[in-house]
DNA sequence: CGACCTCTTTACCCGCGGGTAGGATGACTA
DNA sequence: TAGTCATCCTACCCGCGGGTAAAGAGGTCG
């Protein structure tokens, strides 16, 4: 089982494998950054489709063609590769705010293209290694790395929000709380997307973000059937 | 290791082990459902607090004050272990879907109220399971049973959704985009949610429905101020 | 008392998988 | 042609943790 697949070229029934620099040619110099850049995009392949914890370095390695050695040859070990993975994500999304920072636009405009940006990255490849990469699987200093960044982010959020209700683009409310539900929707996007879906991640994020402006209650003057209803105590166990 | 603590009683430095039918009790008859019960339970907190991977079943059986094959004794294998947690999650969901089932309300109450549960039930101690279990940690046929489980509940949101919009309590939206966001927020709160918190679940869960049913972007006919701006193509990279 | 049953323990098995030692295999240089 | 370096492999170590065998430890009933 460690034993590198020699089979026909071109006969790989893994379904991935996009282009791993070694398949590719077979000429050795390739520059190590590329290759290394290589294995970790393999590394959050695997993640995403079968978990960290079930994902074994054999199986990337696999992924790519060679043999488990040859990774760690380009990485040190596996919380290394998580969490490069997750950075690769992260890294994403603070581009989206860097973006964002120098645009002149209302605060609720500048939160929507974030969020969409957001979407995007979570529904990427490194999606699942930025939002279901669990604090638990790393050591505590790499632990503390990822819960500032994760913590940057929110603050980014929630800074938005505050202008937006400044400039009354958005309505008052918790920043706090609409944070947490805004960033929630969008992180729960890595549980179900998967890559060969018919919408695009794009395409999911601009959806959740018309549903978070407009809210579910209808809007404009006419019908307000059933609005004195509201919540109604005593339905609540 | 893997012997039992004998310290003095009542020097328990877990702070779990909230009432462990055998430390409370030295009497041996104390009926097998109630320490079976007892034996989800503490797998649960242990999943919640270390995640599934990361918590061995000598962990579990430390937080009760036994040893291994005690825990065996009352459940088969930790797959068992974690497909009961997630049932005990999702059956709480599922109450809340019968108890609105027969209400007369317009359909947002109605979804707002299964909402609200939903949330509490993802804040609970069983939050965790039903939320993060991955597929992958499950044979191919509880990891069935679960995503039929989760189906239903799917099904569930939506079929309250398009009700709403059919009243006209509901603004006209895609039901299945909406279930998702939703749902994903809630979902969410396990991943950030620690009981020690100083908002209480159902708190949490009633201040996202606000969110959700009013929107971000204001309401009311005074202030249309920034209105006309939206979204501005050009600023998506 | 002795047989039997329920519950819990001690002591062990063993495979998976992270991680490593050290040896090929070239390519490039001198 | 010999030496050097980067790269990749074969072969191995070993601990963690899921899971089990089998032996107490009491309690109950005849």
């Amino acid at each position: 089982m460690n034993r590198r697949r020699v089979g026909p070229p071109g006969a790989g029934k893994q379904a991935a494998a996009s282009s791993s620099p070694w398949r590719t040619s077979r000429e050795r110099r390739h520059d190590r950054a590329v290759k290394r850049e290589a294995v970790i995009r393999a590394a959050a392949q695997a993640f995403n489709e079968k978990g960290y914890h079930n994902t074994s370095l054999d199986d990337i390695a696999a992924r790519l063609e060679v043999t488990k050695p040859t990774v760690y040859y380009y990485v040190s070990n596996k919380e290394q590769l998580l969490f490069q993975c997750f950075v690769a994500g992260v890294e994403q999304i603070r581009a989206a705010f860097r973006q964002v920072r120098e645009l002149r636009a209302p605060g609720r405009a500048r939160l929507n293209a974030v969020l969409r940006h957001y979407g995007e990255a979570v529904a990427s490849e490194f999606g699942w290694c930025m939002v279901r990469a669990e604090d638990q699987d790393l050591s505590p200093a790499m632990s503390r790395h990822i819960k500032a960044l994760k913590s940057e982010i929110d603050q980014g959020i929630r800074r938005l929000i505050r202008e937006g209700i400044q400039d009354g683009s958005i309505a008052p409310c918790d920043p706090k709380m609409t944070a947490f539900a805004l960033a929630g929707a969008l992180n729960w996007i890595a549980h179900w997307y998967r890559g060969n879906q018919s919408m695009t991640g794009a395409a999911i994020a601009a959806a959740f973000v018309t549903i978070f402006e407009s809210g579910l209650r209808p809007r404009g003057s006419a019908l307000k059937v059933a609005a004195g209803v509201r919540t109604r105590r005593g339905m609540r166990a």
